[in-house]
DNA sequence: CTGAAAGCGCTTACAG
DNA sequence: CTGAAAGCGCTTACAG
């Protein structure tokens, strides 16, 4: 492998003009400008990212950090989605994505991940960081790496989504289309952050109207379809008078339609039924699922941009981005 | 940030006894040994990889290569299922995993690739490389790093799914079953090689019983579950006395099963319906879906111990793994 | 059993 | 406008 010796040799001019040429420093004849590219072309010379890490203090790596508690990343298209867009914006400004899972325990994060987070490997860490077990920010804190959190630990950079505001739009659909009888499927309590400020959305929106949000039915789906189904069993089972469902997630919103159909409930005219996230999935679902869009890859994407400023020492202030309501096929007023 | 020289000074010894000590040389006292590891203890020391790597050449790094071309990483949850495998076992043994998804055409990959595999920051890299248009493995065999491709392009490591085994038992599975009037839903031609494999393996069950396989109907799904819906709309329309329906992918074969139920037709008495990859999903869906399992984390998994052994300069030698039919409820006798 | 020193490939004040 | 030299943090023959 060539090295900017060989190129400088090539080229008849010392290491350090070769590195400035490269670096892009004004101050330097066409000639040798010219005679440097050309040997640099001729050679193949590609920098060695150790050396150059190793003497600036940069790497051009960002860790990605999705803790495993919850299979979250692999089960989760919502995340997988929202993945993609730090995968764009990381691409989209040269850096190179390191895809980190600490495996996380009350006691913080493992060994592998606080040794990651000291190697000197990373410029900066976009964390997901929803899981009340444990912040997996605690050790980047204190190596003092630049962070973004997607999430809601306290820490001083965040990206959130109005989980809240979600939360309200979705009741407040529901209610002012006329259902009164609603089932909500929830998550394990104490599990994501994120879930919590939903929920609170919800309760105000039916307080509003003066509705006891405390007496609608709650049973946790735990995020998965099997879940949604089971949910949908038991609610429909004991309340069968509902006439609409909420889900805290699009999965377990796939499970409720299907179980709904299994109880032979005609969608969305004996039942209708709502999801949260909006993944690719929800708009090709049978009927199309009514949902939030969180805009999973924008998530992604401003928590890169807001790392770059950090890195880029400007000021940077936390973001909480707007949602929407996306209103398709699986909700209608109700019909019994 | 502490280094080995703090380490040193701290311990009392020299840098090269702390280095020695912390890669595990025999031949130290207890004393010098236990001094070492105290200072490193007190001051909290952990090894600067970049400083590292510059010395021995290793970085730790493993990058998964996911071609960007049809979106396959963020899209496809096999793929994503396979990721999964390859993460659990680099973390296992201790390494990083870089995520790169290269841009390609039919030059090849974008130059940020090139200059990632020319870095210097990669031992090795794991590659999907299914896709006719251009191999992602030129540029890694060039630069001549360790390298296990899990796909078709001709190699000399690769992993591969038996693809013809899954297609022939698919379609064994319905002719055994008794259904002679199938419906294939297909991808755009030359766009993966591991789909030419499947439709090989049909074939031959096909012809093995001497049917027509050119003669059984066949539209593109387009990989996709909306593809799947309008493919199956165009083949139940075309042809309403098909019986069965296999899918080259799962997510096309759910959109299958929606659309022939919105066209009223029961499952399976009326349409069986098959998919390929076993992706999570394809259990919880109703009705759950006969499937061919790929077993993609084992193949993820698989990829990363070859790699792991050519790094150790082990003989190794390519693989096929073998893939399983998982028979669910979208498929019976055909009773029409 | 332990240490001095060179070297991995780069960049960056500093001097000219 | 260009170069000599030090230094980033580690490891590894080599010597003792």
């Amino acid at each position: 492998m060539p090295t900017l010796e060989d190129v400088a040799k090539k080229a008849g001019v010392s290491t350090a003009t070769v590195s400035k040429v490269l670096s892009n420093t004004p101050y330097f004849t066409e000639v040798t400008r010219a005679k440097v590219m050309q040997a640099v072309e001729e050679i193949g010379y590609v920098p060695h990212l150790a050396g150059r890490a190793l003497s600036t203090g940069k790497t051009g790596i960002i860790a990605v950090v999705f803790p495993y508690v919850y299979d979250s990343l692999f089960t989760d298209p919502f995340v997988v989605y929202m993945l993609q867009g730090v995968e764009e914006e990381s691409y989209a400004h040269g850096y190179n994505l390191l895809l980190s899972t600490p495996r996380l325990t009350s006691d913080g994060p493992d060994q592998q991940f606080i040794q990651l987070i000291h190697s000197g490997y990373l410029d900066g860490v976009i964390a997901l960081d929803n899981v009340p077990l444990a912040s997996v920010l605690e050790p980047v804190h204190k190596r003092d790496i630049a962070c973004v959190a997607i999430g809601y630990h306290p820490t001083q950079y965040f990206i959130r989504s109005d989980d809240y505001s979600g939360g309200f739009q979705i009741m407040q659909h529901m209610l002012s289309s006329g259902h009164r009888r609603i089932g909500i499927i929830t998550v394990p309590d104490a599990t994501n952050f994120s879930m919590d400020h939903r929920l609170s959305g919800m309760q105000a929106a039916a307080e509003a109207i003066d509705l006891d949000f405390a007496a609608m039915p709650k049973v946790s789906g735990n995020y998965s379809i099997e879940g949604g189904m089971n949910a949908t069993r038991v609610l429909l089972t004991e309340h069968p008078d509902l006439t609409a469902l909420i889900c805290l997630n699009d999965r377990m919103a796939i499970g409720a339609v299907q179980q709904a159909r299994t109880m032979n409930r005609q969608l969305p005219d004996d039942l209708s039924i709502v999801g949260y996230d909006d993944i690719p999935t929800a708009a090709s679902l049978v009927p199309s699922l009514t949902t939030i869009d969180q805009h999973a890859p924008e998530l992604g994407r401003a928590a890169v941009r807001m790392l770059l400023q950090i890195l880029d020492k400007r000021v940077v202030k936390p973001l909480t981005l707007p949602v929407h309501l996306v209103v398709r096929e699986s909700t209608s007023f109700p019909k019994s």
